[in-house]
DNA sequence: ATTCTATTCCAAAACGTTTTGGGAGTCAAT
DNA sequence: ATTGACTCCCAAAACGTTTTGGAATAGAAT
């Protein structure tokens, strides 16, 4: 139905070639003509058919983004800011985003491959990396172009982008110590996870540097969620001798801890100092506002995206392996600005 | 570099077509010809060049979804629930999800537009409709497939799925005004969204039914931000005669003002009642829990794609046009049960 | 008159698939 | 011997674009 070159062609009586090089502005094409074709075009409506552009050129303009979701209760705050961040910026560079969902496991690796291999997008921006990271060890060896948000610790190079957690979490630890907390907890996340290896680490050694003992029995590990970070702040609240600070490996779960905090009688700030992680917009309204370490999430995105453009184009990277300072938001869960 | 049909076809030394047909598993081929195809397709790695059967069979087994975002701190949970209920769903019936990122406006059109015009997806699915809204003028216009979460004033037929909002909000006015409550405030959202608009009709129908007054000075609108709740809700318990309840548009502006109200000291569920709307995860797990209504966006996400893709194959579908009923969850913040 | 250069155009191939409309061969029934 | 049915196969067209490798014409330089 809609307009072809040929249907212009036709129209102004030329060859397809003319009409498909006098759009371009090729100038092996008379002015005249030109300005014939382009009106023509205008009238008829015509749009390129971008499956038949695609096929031709080999690429596809598009940028893949898989999100790593567990289960249909999915909402975790930083995927939707992510996502505005490389939407944007694939926008503004001509390219499209596709998007799917699946859980980590087999079938995320075929969904992968699947992508790859009948050349449904030009590369991929890559979440949540992991320990041993099997999206990564594919991507390299098929050689595909990809950005990671994160680090691993497979032996291959690639270009990733990365916030400091380590140091951010070190940050926090002194924090905590400087404030004179002695039985400090930690709400972990799985170590498979790599942010959260790194942030588990920092905290650790940044006790440490500050001469303070973490006790194994203060570690515990929750799944990222507020509700899991309300049932492991309740279980550490619920011990004989429960900690005067928690931190948390993220804000989600942060909140949680406040909430269970807070159900128990205690006044968040004074009581029971509580820390996260990531600054996500909630975190400046949660009552009381959490202290916790800032990440441009959004700027990351952003940045993500704009190297693996780069990268699919040809074009030189200058920093392909970015590590950001996070910097320490200091609020009133733990006190001291009442 | 990728194997191709005819790579196989020379391989094996049929045709192209046979190959095909081969793949496919026709029953003009002979079973010895399939068995023999696979194997030789399996161990070249064969995989279709999806550009090419897209150009083929002029359809691109992909849907559209256009977010409409504000700003770069774009942070919804609403949104990333939904596009996990239309991407697990998409991906089980074979399709794939496009997603953009564009303020409402007039790039946002136009980017509807190009992407029906250069075939770039099957079909649409709309979010946050408005009550005029020019999306779904131009997607009826240009009889285009789409399915929207909502629905709109504009004066055309299209399917929907939508939560019967201002049924919703009725139960919450009756549910504070029960309570008892005389000075009611309500933290309203733009009415130029069609949720808004009926959530805020709600309400007002809702309390007049029970002869209770809904003062107009008590009658505030944000932007469904925590921020904005947080400073609305602030500047509603300014006023010397403070309402002893806040009902939110939606629980994000309600969690701000639960954070307002315990700035000032007052005990949420005692001092003052706060509800909000839609129930999201962390409405569970606020402190004090959320009084709220349910709405089951993941289900929404899903049933809106599913009928997308029916109305795409041209399969009959049975219901275009539901409307759910939203329930009630009665936690702590309006009292009653500490 | 010939050669050269510029200008303007186009036929055909290519991208990789699916589908159409048969063709060739075999075997059994007439 | 002819017909019909059945099985297995394939050449060619089609989808709509871009690119390659010239061709045709006109004017200028030799």
């Amino acid at each position: 139905m809609p307009a072809t070159l040929k249907d212009i062609a036709k129209e102004v009586g030329k060859s397809i070639t003319t009409v498909s090089r006098a759009l371009h502005g090729y100038d092996d094409v008379s002015p005249e003509t030109i300005a014939l074709v382009r009106r023509v075009a205008d009238e008829m409506g015509y749009t390129p058919n971008i499956m038949a552009q695609r096929l031709q050129k080999q690429r596809t303009d598009t940028i893949g983004f898989i999100l790593p979701t567990f289960g249909p209760r999915f909402s975790d705050p930083f995927f939707s800011e992510f996502l505005a961040g490389i939407g944007n910026r694939a926008a503004k560079l001509g390219y499209d985003l596709l998007v799917s969902t699946r859980p980590p496991g087999e079938e995320e690796l075929s969904t992968y491959r699947r992508k790859v291999q009948s050349h449904l997008v030009d590369g991929f921006v890559i979440v949540r990396t992991r320990r041993h990271d099997p999206r990564i060890e594919y991507l390299c060896q098929a050689d595909f172009p990809f950005v990671a948000f994160g680090r691993t610790e497979n032996n291959c190079d690639f270009p990733y982008v990365d916030e400091d957690g380590e140091h951010g979490m070190r940050l926090m630890a002194h924090h905590l110590a400087d404030l004179g907390h002695k039985d400090i907890a930690f709400i972990a996340a799985p170590d498979e996870l790599m942010f959260a290896h790194y942030r588990s680490k920092g905290f650790k050694e940044g006790l440490e540097e500050r001469g303070v003992h973490l006790d194994e029995k203060l570690i515990v590990t929750g799944d990222l969620t507020q509700r899991d970070g309300f049932r492991q702040a309740t279980s550490l609240l619920e011990l004989t001798n429960p900690p005067t600070a928690i931190a948390a490996c993220n804000d989600l779960m942060a909140m949680g801890a406040i909430s269970a905090a807070q159900k128990r009688g205690l006044i968040v700030g004074k009581d029971i100092a509580i820390t996260g992680f990531d600054n996500i917009p909630l975190a400046e309204h949660s009552h009381p506002p959490l202290t916790t370490i800032h990440q441009p999430i959004y700027q990351i995105g952003d940045m993500v995206c704009e190297i693996l453009i780069r990268r699919i184009k040809g074009e030189s990277v200058e920093t392909d392996h970015a590590l950001l300072e996070p910097t320490l938001v200091i609020r009133e869960t733990c006190g001291g600005n009442q």
